[in-house]
DNA sequence: ATCGTAACGTTACAATATGTAACATTGACG
DNA sequence: CGTCAATGTTACATATTGTAACGTTACGAT
């Protein structure tokens, strides 16, 4: 059986934040590439931009190869399942595990609207026939 | 209409959590109340938690009114709704705002499983016959 | 009225996290 | 061999978090 202990992620600090949506969004970057495709909006100093990468691969988020002689990040994970984790997280705090509990409250507060869930439903249903038995653990 | 805008809240820290739940699962304390019935696991000497009971006012987890001379604190919002900003909180920062895609993830990871999506979207549809419109959580 | 004490007010301090960056080293290339 | 790009190392200020000592105040008993 594959392991199923994710590590937990640390939080994201805000530039570190803004790092991980362009890696996320632009793919593998070298951290010169990343530092002037931030520069507008985030000027920082090239020690800078290489700090925050490293703080991100200690953290886990990203993991770099060398290519020739430079760096090239690349995010460890899709931001999809990082968010994924994120909430298990906050179920595990504070829902005492129960993820439905928590998608019945964003429906109920907006988040998540009823016709989304029910789209949802039936995606996943449609899904469901087409490649049965998917690692499903219920039953 | 009410405001939708719910303030951004702080991360807790590991004995603001410890704190929170004791708050949460045992309704209004006093500091001293809640010094005791933290303290087999959790000793803390009596400046220590009224200095966490006042960040977590801070933050806007708790806010307390006084009783006779003593300060009585209470949730300001009720877990599972602080759970669900938090998550909100995650959409915004990893989703680009859709929560579908992230529900989808939670099924895809087995968070969420599929018997329990679709128990949800008929509980909901149901619900939505009876009381159309329906808000706040009960917990 | 006085004083002990319960309850709050104020301030501090160490450890960690986060943003920012200077300075040092090194290896490929002209 | 020297330059320069790219990485290595170290630093430092601020904010957060855990923990707590010390100060002040006023209710209640004597």
């Amino acid at each position: 059986m594959t392991n199923r202990r994710q590590v937990r992620l640390k939080n994201l600090g805000e530039v570190e934040q803004v790092v991980m949506d362009y890696v996320w969004s632009h793919g593998p970057v070298t951290a010169e590439q990343c530092r002037e495709a931030l520069a507008p909006s985030r000027p920082m100093k090239d020690s800078t931009i290489r700090t925050i990468l490293r703080r991100l691969e200690e953290k886990g988020y990203v993991a770099h190869q060398v290519e020739g002689r430079t760096f090239v990040y690349r995010a460890s994970d899709a931001r999809q399942n990082v968010a994924v984790r994120a909430v298990k997280g906050i179920i595990d705090r504070f829902c005492g595990g129960s993820a439905e509990e928590l998608v019945l409250g964003m429906v109920d507060n907006d988040v998540l609207d009823r016709k989304q869930l029910e789209r949802l439903a039936r995606k996943i249903a449609e899904n469901e026939k087409k490649k049965p038995g998917r690692k499903d653990v219920t039953e």
